[in-house]
Parts: C-alpha cells; sequence; structure tokens
RNA sequence: GCUCGGGUGGUGGAAUUGGUAGACACGCAGGACUUAAAAUCCUGUGGCCUUAACAGCUGUACGGGUUCGACUCCCGUCCCGAGUACCA
C-alpha cells in the first residue's frame, strides 16, 4: 500500500467535517488564541496558488496551537461587498449577489480540498443583513459621537450639546476640534443655542459628529462612476479597473479618522508588527509639526495664513504662493494682473490629478499683483499663484524661501524672483552652491536673520517659534497629510447608510428598524439625472415619508470591524456579546497582504479604538502580532507570431524576425516548452499555427508578472492537489522560502517535499507496504534525531519561520531511514510535529496507531522543558553573548564545565598568545583552541 | 527624491542574530537494481590549485573599518524590490 494521498485527504475532510472536529466554543479554563486570516474577496477566478499561502501558514499556527493546549479560534468568512461584482451587473444584468455568491461557493470548495482548520461555523459574509446591520449600527454610533479633545476620546455627542447649552461655543473645555480640516463655525453664546433652530443646531453639529455629511473636495471616479478614498487611487488612477480620477466639489459622508491620528502614529509602538508597515502608516499619517504664520496682506483687512515647518528660514521669505483653489484669490487680484490670473486658476483647476502629479517638473503661476508685509521686517512680499502648492494641506498657502527649499528655488529661478540665503551651508556640504540648487538640509548657522543670527538650525525653530508666537503672528501646530475617509460610495452593491434627510438635514434612522435592507432595483446604473442607482429604488423612503441616502458604504466598511464578529456571529442583539469580546479580546496572530498597510489596517484600528473609546469593547488594538505574506507572482509564458503571419517562432530564433508577443497560458507548457497540440486546440485562431522550431522544441518566452486571469499565468492550487495532494502543496508553499517574502511561483521543487512524504510514509510500512510499527526502546541515537527536532521545530515555529521547519522534518527523516528506525516510541511524536502542517498523512496513520491524545499530552508538556539529551556538548551552546570555551578537543565537557568556562574576547587572546596550534570554531559558537 | 527591505553556488534558499558559510531541497554528474524505462537507493557537487591520500588557497554585490573572529556591526559606493511623492 503506497501513499495514497486521494484516498486519505478525501476520507480525513469528509470526517472532520462531519464530526466538526474543528468548532470552537469559549472554555474558561483554556487559554485562547486567536488566529485570524485577512478574509478574501470572492473574485470570479477562484483561488490561485498564492493565496493559500498566507492561510496555510495560519493554519499550521492554528493547529500547533491546539496541541500546546491552546483554545484557537480559527475563522474564515468573505469580504463579499465590492466593485466588480457590480461592474459585472452593469454589464450583464446579473444581480451581484448572484454572481458573489457563485464564487463564495467555488472559494469554499477550493480551500476544503486544502485541508484547513477553520471553524466554518462561524463564517460571515459582510453582504448579509445579518452581518451589515451591525457595519449599520456602527455608523448610527460614529453619527453620534463627536472627539473630546480634552479627554482625548470619543464620546456621545449629547455630551457636547450639553457643553454648548451651558458654555456656547468656543468655551475653554472646547477646543475648535473638527480633526484636520478647519471649519468656520461662528463664534455663539449658551444663550444663542438656544434661540437656534432644529436645522441650524444640526447643521453646527455636523462639524463635530464622527460620521459627517460636508461639501469637499473628493477623489471622482467617472469611470466607476463614483468618489474614492485616498488609499483606493494609486497613480491618479483607480486601484480597480485604471480609471482616471479628478478633483471634485461635492456634498460626501465621510468619517473623522483624522481626530484619532495621534492615537493611530502612538500606539504603533506597542504593536508586533514589522517596522516597514509601521513606517508605512507613519508616513501615511504624515504628522508634521510646525507652525502657521499670519502675513498681513497690503490694502485689505484678511491677512494669509501659511504653514510651515521651518520658522527659522522666516528672513529668507522671497514671496508667498497661494493654491489656485485658495479663497482669497479672487478677492486680493488687481485689476492689472485679474485677466491672467483667471486664466492661469481655470487651466490649474481643470488639470486632473493625474497630469499635475506626471507633470512635476514643469513649474506653472502666476503673480497676484498684491503685496503682504513680513511680519518682522515690514517689508513688502509678493503674492503669487502656483499650483505647486496645494489647497488640501496646511493652509493652501506657503512662505516660499527659495534659497532653502528646492521647490520654491525652482519657482523663483523660473519667474527670476529673489533667493535671499539665511543659513550659512557648511564647508563639509555636498553641496554646489546657490546659483545651482537649493540649501534643504536641516543644519548650519543662520545669517541674515536679525535675532536668529548664528544660532544653529534646531536652536533657531525653536527661538523663531517663540518669537512668532509672543507677537501674535501665529502658533506652532501640527499638520497631518492624512484625510478624513470619505464614507459614501454612488454604487449599488454595498451596505446603505442608514440616514434619512428631513428638511435637508440627516438623520440616522431608528437602530430597532436596522437593518436597513439593500432594497432590488432593476438596473445597476445610475439613473439618468445623475443619482446613484439606490435612487431606482421604489418608495426608498423612511416610514414611507423621508428620502433615505442613495449613497452606500465602501468597500471597507464591513471589513473594519469583523474580527469582533466572528467570536459571535450568530447574535441577534449585540454585535459581539460582552462575555465572548472579554474572552477573546483581540487577535494574537493576524495574516495577510501588504497591501492593506494603509487602507484596511488603519481602518480596523480607527474603529477598535473609536468602539474601545464608548466602552463597547475591551481592547484598544484589533491585531498583537501581524505578518504580511508575500505575494506569489505568476511567470507568464510568451509566444512570438511572425508579423502579417499564422507562425509562432521559437524563443531563441526570435531576433530574426518581426515579431508580436503574445501571452500564452502556462498550463499548455511545460518548463518553457509549449505543448504544440494543445497550443493548436487552445483557441480557433492558433487552429492552423505553424510553428519554428529550436531542437525540435518550441520555447516559449517568460516574464514575472502578477497572477491575473488576462495574463494567463494563474496556476490553480486545484491542479497541484491533483497531482501531488494537499498535503503535499502546504508543505511546498512553505518550503518555498521565507514567508513575508515575494517570489514567483515554480513547481520545480516540488518534488522534493512530496518524495518527503513518501519516505515518512515508508518509515511505517515495510517493504512488502504492509503496516508495521516496533515497540522495542528507542536507541540514545534515535532519541536524539527526534528531541533535536523537536526543539529546533518549537524554536522555529515560535518564531514564524516557517520554511526551516520543514527542512528539520526532512533531515529527521532522512536520519529515521538510515537508522532503520520503525519505533513507535520515536514515530509517534514524529506525527505529532507533521501534523501541523501534513494534517491529512499524519490523521491517517495516527488512526492506524492509537491514541493521538495521550501521546500530545506526553510529548508538547516537554516542550516547555530543556530537551537536549546527554550531549557532551559537542554542538552550540551560548548564553548572554559570552563564548563558549573548550581547552581540548578531546575533553568532553559537562554542562558545568562549559558554565565555568566563559571567557572574554580578551582571556581568548591570551590563550592565542600562547602559541596555540590550532584554533577552530566547532559548531555552535563555542571556541575550540587547541594548545 | 524620500522611507523601508534586500544583494550568499547552476536554482529556491539555510546560517539559532558576531562563532565550521552554503543546512535542506531542486538541478546536474556518476553508480546500483532493471531486457529497458519509470520509481527507488547510494556517491559526488561554490571556485581555484594540487594529491595516492591528507591538505592548501580563495569565496557571502564592491571598497574601507571595528574584532581573536564579520554574510552578520560601522562608514562609503553600486545595483534590485516594495511603498510613497510638489505635504511646505
Amino acid at each position: 500500500m503506497e501513499y495514497n494521498f486521494r484516498d486519505i485527504e478525501g476520507k480525513w475532510q469528509n470526517y472532520w467535517r462531519e464530526q466538526q472536529s474543528y468548532r470552537t466554543e469559549i472554555d474558561t479554563k483554556k487559554q485562547k488564541y486567536f488566529v485570524l486570516d485577512m478574509f478574501p474577496y470572492p473574485s470570479g477566478a477562484g483561488l490561485h496558488v498564492g493565496h493559500p499561502l498566507g492561510y496555510i501558514a495560519s493554519d499550521i499556527v492554528s493547529r500547533y496551537k491546539r496541541l500546546k493546549g491552546f483554545n484557537v479560534l480559527h475563522p474564515m468568512g468573505y469580504d463579499a461587498f465590492g466593485l466588480p461584482a457590480e461592474q459585472y451587473a452593469i454589464q450583464t444584468g446579473q444581480h451581484p449577489k448572484v454572481t458573489t455568491e457563485q464564487n463564495i461557493n467555488r472559494y469554499c470548495e477550493q480551500l476544503d480540498k486544502i485541508g484547513f482548520s477553520f471553524d466554518w461555523s462561524r463564517e460571515i459574509r459582510t453582504c448579509e443583513p445579518n452581518y451589515y446591520k451591525w457595519t449599520q449600527w456602527i455608523f448610527i454610533k460614529l453619527f453620534h459621537s463627536w472627539y473630546n479633545p480634552k479627554l482625548d476620546k470619543a464620546e456621545p455627542i449629547e455630551n457636547l450639546i450639553h457643553l454648548f447649552e451651558m458654555n456656547g461655543y468656543p468655551a475653554d473645555t472646547i477646543e475648535n476640534f473638527t480633526g484636520n480640516i478647519e471649519i468656520e463655525i461662528q463664534q455663539f453664546s449658551a444663550a444663542d443655542w438656544k434661540s437656534f433652530g432644529e436645522k441650524k443646531q444640526q447643521e453646527i453639529l455636523l462639524n463635530f459628529r464622527l460620521a459627517y455629511l460636508s461639501e469637499a473636495w473628493v477623489n471622482w471616479c467617472a469611470g466607476l462612476g463614483t468618489v474614492l478614498a485616498n488609499d483606493e487611487v494609486k497613480d491618479g488612477v483607480s486601484e480597480r479597473g485604471g480609471f482616471p480620477v479628478e478633483r471634485k466639489r461635492m456634498p460626501q459622508w465621510s468619517l473623522r479618522i483624522t481626530a484619532y491620528a495621534d492615537r493611530l502614529i502612538k500606539d504603533l509602538d506597542e504593536l508586533d508588527w514589522t517596522d516597514s508597515i509601521k513606517e508605512a502608516q507613519r508616513n501615511w499619517i504624515g504628522k508634521s509639526e510646525g507652525t502657521s504664520i499670519r502675513f498681513q496682506l497690503k490694502q485689505h483687512a484678511e491677512s494669509v495664513d501659511v504653514f510651515t515647518t521651518r520658522p527659522d528660514t522666516i528672513f529668507g521669505v522671497s514671496f508667498v504662493t497661494l493654491a489656485p483653489e485658495h479663497a482669497l484669490v479672487n478677492q486680493i487680484t488687481t485689476d492689472d494682473y485679474r485677466d491672467a490670473v483667471n486664466e492661469y486658476v481655470t487651466i490649474a483647476k481643470n488639470r486632473t490629478e493625474r497630469e499635475r502629479q506626471a507633470d512635476v517638473k514643469r513649474i506653472s503661476g502666476q503673480f497676484t499683483g498684491a503685496y503682504v508685509t513680513h511680519p518682522f521686517t515690514g517689508k513688502d512680499i509678493p503674492v503669487w499663484v502656483g499650483d505647486y502648492v496645494l489647497a488640501g494641506y496646511g493652509t493652501g498657502a506657503v512662505m516660499a524661501v527659495p534659497a532653502h527649499d528646492s521647490r520654491d528655488y525652482a519657482f523663483a529661478k523660473y519667474f527670476d524672483l529673489a533667493i535671499p540665503q539665511v543659513i550659512e551651508i557648511p564647508s563639509d556640504a555636498n553641496h554646489s552652491g546657490l546659483d545651482k540648487e537649493s540649501y534643504d538640509e536641516k543644519s548650519g548657522k543662520l545669517i541674515n536673520s536679525d535675532f536668529l543670527n548664528g544660532l544653529d538650525v534646531k536652536v533657531a525653530i525653536r527661538k523663531a517659534i517663540d518669537a512668532i508666537e509672543k507677537n501674535i503672528f501665529g502658533k506652532g501646530r501640527v499638520n497631518y497629510r492624512l484625510r478624513d475617509a470619505a464614507f459614501g460610495r454612488q454604487r449599488y452593491w454595498g451596505e446603505p447608510i442608514p440616514i434619512y434627510y428631513k428638511d435637508g438635514i440627516p438623520y440616522t434612522i431608528d437602530e430597532s428598524d436596522l437593518p436597513l435592507i439593500l432594497p432590488e432595483i432593476d438596473k445597476f446604473q445610475p439613473t439618468d439625472d445623475g443619482n446613484p442607482p439606490l435612487a431606482r429604488a421604489t418608495n426608498w423612503k423612511y416610514k414611507g415619508e423621508y428620502e433615505y441616502e442613495y449613497t452606500t458604504m465602501p468597500g471597507w466598511a464591513g471589513s473594519s470591524w469583523y474580527f469582533l464578529r466572528y467570536m459571535d456571529p450568530h447574535n441577534e442583539k449585540e454585535f459581539v456579546s460582552k462575555e465572548a469580546v472579554e474572552y477573546w479580546k483581540n487577535v494574537d496572530f493576524y495574516i495577510g497582504g501588504a497591501e492593506h498597510s494603509t487602507g484596511h489596517l488603519l481602518y480596523v484600528r480607527f474603529w477598535t479604538k473609536f468602539l474601545f473609546d464608548l466602552g463597547l469593547i475591551p481592547i484598544n488594538e484589533p491585531a498583537q502580532k501581524l505578518i504580511n505574506q508575500g505575494m506569489i507572482q505568476g511567470v507568464s509564458a510568451f509566444v512570438y507570431r511572425i508579423a502579417g503571419d499564422n507562425k509562432y517562432i521559437s524563443f531563441g530564433l526570435k531576433d530574426q524576425y518581426e515579431t508580436t508577443a503574445l501571452h500564452v497560458d502556462v498550463n499548455i507548457t511545460t518548463n518553457h516548452v509549449l505543448d504544440l497540440y494543445k497550443f493548436r486546440s487552445w483557441r480557433e485562431e492558433y487552429k492552423d499555427a505553424t510553428f519554428i522550431l529550436e531542437n525540435d522544441q518550441y520555447i516559449c518566452g517568460s516574464e514575472v508578472e502578477k497572477m491575473s486571469k488576462s495574463k494567463w499565468n494563474v496556476v490553480s492550487p486545484d491542479d497541484i492537489i491533483d497531482e501531488y495532494g494537499a498535503d503535499t502543496l502546504r508543505l511546498y508553499e512553505m518550503f518555498l522560502g521565507p514567508l513575508e517574502q515575494s517570489k514567483p511561483w515554480s513547481t520545480l521543487g516540488i518534488s522534493g517535499v512530496h518524495n518527503f512524504l513518501r519516505r515518512a510514509w515508508r518509515l511505517f510500512h515495510d517493504k512488502e507496504s504492509n503496516f508495521t510499527i516496533s515497540n522495542e526502546k528507542a536507541t540514545p541515537e534515535e532519541l536524539k534525531v527526534l528531541h533535536r527536532t523537536i526543539k529546533k521545530m518549537e524554536e522555529d515555529l515560535e518564531r514564524f519561520s516557517f520554511n526551516t521547519t520543514i527542512s528539520l522534518f526532512m533531515i529527521c527523516v532522512n536520519d529515521l531511514t538510515d537508522l532503520k528506525c520503525n519505533k513507535r516510541e520515536i514515530l509517534e511524536p514524529f506525527l505529532i510535529l507533521l501534523s501541523p502542517y501534513a494534517p491529512h498523512i499524519a490523521e491517517e496513520l495516527w488512526n492506524k496507531l492509537g491514541n493521538k491524545e495521550s501521546i500530545t499530552k506526553a510529548i508538547f508538556p516537554k516542550l516547555n522543558e530543556t530537551y537536549l539529551v546527554e550531549d557532551n556538548f559537542d554542538y552550540p551552546i551560548s548564553i548572554n553573548g559570552k563564548v563558549r570555551f573548550k581547552m581540548n578537543l578531546s575533553l568532553k565537557l559537562s554542562k558545568e564545565d562549559v558554565e565555568q568556562s566563559v571567557m572574554t574576547s580578551e582571556e581568548i587572546k591570551k590563550h592565542i598568545q600562547g602559541s596555540p596550534k590550532k584554533i577552530i570554531v566547532v559548531p555552535g559558537r563555542i571556541v575550540n583552541v587547541v594548545i
């Protein structure tokens, strides 16, 4: 009986399903461990071999932690709302619900074949009403909350109303805290507040709510017919679909994530995440500390506020630049310049984001004719308009210091403006002089700067801020790059926003009316008058009277809290019960793609902190440990068609002709050799194809690209499982290299791990393939092989180094084969170790051996003890960075001997001077000196 | 441009964080078994020189440094990947 993975895997997958082997319940006697995968969006293409990479790793961790006695929560679900299903619906009329469900079924089928230990009884789908009911519920909570800067946390909006009733606005208990975007709110007294009508009160409150409606600059994507959040836009085009994106001002639901900017940065320190993800989040939030400075306009009452991180260069200001969208531009432009400015502003505004970005090098701008007064010198400073200044960041205006800022420098050179130097360039600086480039470094001594002269830059910054604040020219202030998150999508396939309008004022629907079910509509396009698809729904009105909101929530809404729902997925009374969240707390091991580092991971942290602030959950961060699995790229194959002919030429000869490279399905090639027969029958157009071969073969060209259907380089896990089995797939994906590294898919090495499983199988069977196991006592040598494997396997797994553990198993099997060991005492523990990686084969052999539980208990408690058996220390030991030392090679040392022979490098030096014959470094960090 | 990774045999990659560089696997070469092939098993495999054998030299992108000892730490240079970008 050879290793028949097909029978074995089917058998045990059925068994696990029937027995509900991986069903998890709260068990307060056991320690919990929550292993979570970022749940997939079920796309029509099905799973490719890259998807399971993370799932396999998390499954190994889950199974391992279960063996160690933890109560493991390991669920799976689907992020089921999203654009592709809806785009498909628009094209075909097929309801997104139908396609989504088909895709989910396909995913489930594929996942089951890999032998994951998910608790499917906890499956969630974000598009189901009993799930999105609670997404809507959280939105309502956000709407009814504001961020109290004094307490540095969110609290119910009633508290703010109470403050207004007591003190009006502003009061010293409320700062003007509306997040990153400054909204002008007129001052009012407590009496004023009470005299305001409902409408006015609600309008004021909208400025403070964490979910709010406002006129805002948005990323409008005409191709998708919707607005997008910043992280959904890449290089000026939409991440999904690649349609151009432009800036547009329109009413827009947003979430005030900026209120949490500081906490989102600060709390990163406590997390066990990679530095690159933490860094990406810090950059995305983009905290920068600086100063706002007021420049008084001449012949106007108004002044221009600028934001700068370099107040020390205040004496180097040569002009002030406003963004084309800046509110003052129109007002301050003098008649002489009005036409030129209008023309410039119109052109600048009409350029799309993409054009602006593509054109960074091109300098453009226009003088307004207006002047401001320098706050310290009183000199006149010209005011310009330039599109290198962004309306959305800081105050939308900058003080230009061309000598010490490269963008100001380029602008000044182009328009021939003054470049006054205020920092002495250090002689050791690698700088070619101010007539060539600006000097941007934050080091050097100040010159030409009045009271700042002679100071070092860092000191000067502080002194400048002091002077500015003292003279009330401005104040120190913190700016964030992070914008509030656009939350409405002009789309059908998403959670309806539980809002209705009365007198043009938004109100939330009553909690008891949740969920607000997504209505059925006849077509999924926007209406002819440009309203979102939901406007097509008949009687889309609250209580039959008030218009509902037409936009739906973005794709990331449902994924921003899903980890909590897994703890209590069927609860109809609460989004999660206190009991469940008290027990499961947050995720212990979270794994997913690095592409979510600025989107999903910020939003889920934001929502978690919000729910924490309201006292609804006891945790402040969603996931303690985060790992990003690398992407598995596809290796695309190409054939080369000779121009104007249905003739194809092999890769090595293609340079002799003019050819077009065409993607060809990698599944009809083997090691770059094209299967000509399959190629001809692949597509109608290739039926009569002819070929020019080299060495009687057609060699395809290849290139590493992202795995995608359109590039014909998708390898399905199903094919691998058919040929080698799920256990081989699991081992191979882990063996491929470090989990976090991206790598192209290749099956070249797969026979190695498959062979390993067959050799392991053979340990339990004799030459005639009969199951046979010996009850003899193990020899010390055999025990050493086992214990070495146990120890290293635990060490490596605790630091999530999956690929190296597999090498260990291979060495172990090789050694046991050499020793012809088929002893129960060795093989039973070995199987336990193997079972997280190759659960099917382990389960099968277990079934023949006997009681798994008792052996697991016997072996795993010991993992916590030192497991080196009488080692003679002929291999590595190092404690506290000190070097272990043996005087003589032949001398066998006890543990104590080694402990006592700790030496410093100085001491070793002495020995070496004493004419040693040889210095040998032996395995591990023991220095061997033979004298 | 900035930030974060990375550069080790023909290939994927190890090296327990400063201690025998190249584990393990693929590939390749040779051998055993076979009429033959497949499968399986054994041997060899960084480079160079040399030997009957032992051994020797060299070697972790490049140049320098610290150290008894460097793939690992420090300085400089060159490449590759990811993220981000007129953020003042």
